[in-house]
DNA sequence: GCGATGATTTTGACATGTCAAAATCCTAAA
DNA sequence: TTTAGGATTTTGACATGTCAAAATCATCGC
């Protein structure tokens, strides 16, 4: 049996693989689960012992076929049970998040089964994050975020790539959620600012940082 | 915090305390819990040591109040989780015993209290069994099984005993379940056996083992 | 009162995860 | 080419849970 951590790490792993191509390092995985460089190192002689990953010492690692699959599936299960807490439970997209990741490892196949019918098979989740299908196929777009886009373009929010329940909260505030139209109303490079205007609401501010973590695709009128 | 082993643990007193009273046996524990005899005792330990059990060597242990508390929440859940399995995400009363038995570990107050809310505040689950409330009462009540009940009376199905799917799956196939309206036909000293007949189903036989296990009340008609 | 017997506890081991701190390695700058 | 600094690995410890087998206890029958 697959513990909770290890599914934690592969799917760390397999997240930051998505990102950049080529192999991980320990120092990476440590520092984004929170544990100490050698914590991070042990567990990676582990994890190639089980043939989930290789593991070049000193380089880094990357998921074998076995181990990509199985992060999918944590993966698949984090995302639809945070798209269940929202549309069944009717919990806030900003707080689904710790839920999910103990979920993630508690949800059995048959109940995350039931969960995927409830939502219809859904392909996102509720921060616009893509849903790794049953098979452990994971389809990312590439959007361009609030600094890249055009100003003053009809726009739609895509996906939100930052988890802190605040911001979220923020942006839940102003109406900035997937499926939301707004626009680009300014960016002001020496104030290192973006203002960003939600239809049918009020313009406000976001700081380049924040602004980078909401990605957008062209309004094209389509999408309920 | 409190691990899911120590969960169980305290679990397995608290339902071992609510039917005898008195002591509950380290190896009493051990064999519920299907862990070897000296693991039991080394937990009895450890539990003690952080004051959710008083621990008497070669005689037994009892819950202190810290410990009672924490076992009613942590079957609360249990019974919560499925019920909600049954009722919102239509699972079988027979398959969500082991569900329930990984998710009362997972499921956080906020997301325990939006499934209760969903259930109309609900007082047993789906074998029958009573949910403790919110602030960790759980009031048993007393019921006849089909083994002490008159014969030829009309009776309600109270609640089931025994949580093996093989079993549940049997009665639900007969129509016995919660609420339902069965009578006693007759009982077979000899053969060790009861014969069972469902309002509107065909009567079946049960051993003597089984039927102890299904607890029923006079049916007064109430009870929609 | 005295064992025999069955339950309980103790002992010594092992598996998993984790840390701090020491040792080692890699690389980029001088 | 050398070396200093940062990253990585190693080492030694600890916490939790678990087991098998040995030691101990408690008590019931004689
Ligand atoms: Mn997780
Ligand atoms: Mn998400
Ligand atoms: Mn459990
Ligand atoms: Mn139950």
């Amino acid at each position: 049996m697959t513990t909770s951590t290890v599914e934690d790490y592969l799917k760390c792993i397999y997240q930051a693989e998505q990102r950049s191509s080529g192999l991980i390092s320990t120092g990476q995985i440590a520092s984004a689960l929170q544990v100490a460089p050698g914590t991070a190192t042990a567990m990676m002689k582990t994890l190639a012992d089980s043939g989930l990953i290789t593991y070049e010492p000193y380089n880094g690692v990357r998921l074998t076929g076995a181990g990509s699959k199985l992060a999918a599936h944590v993966l698949r299960r984090h995302r639809v049970v945070e798209l269940f807490l929202v549309e069944v439970m009717g919990m806030s997209w900003s707080e689904v998040h710790g839920d999910a990741e103990i979920l993630e490892h508690a949800v059995s196949d048959r109940l995350l089964d039931r969960m995927d019918d409830m939502l219809g098979k859904p392909s996102v989740d509720p921060h616009g994050d893509p849903i790794p299908s049953p098979r452990g196929v994971l389809r990312e777009k590439e959007y361009p975020t609030l600094l890249t886009c055009p100003l003053r373009a009809s726009l739609r929010v895509a996906r939100v790539t930052d988890q802190s329940a605040e911001f979220l909260k923020l942006l839940e505030r102003h109406g900035v959620m997937p499926g939301n139209a707004i626009e680009v109303e300014s960016r002001e490079e020496a104030a290192d600012t973006v203002t960003v205007k939600p239809s049918g609401g009020k313009a406000f501010t976001l700081g380049c940082r924040a602004a980078g973590a909401v990605q957008v695709e062209p309004n094209s009128g389509k999408q309920a």
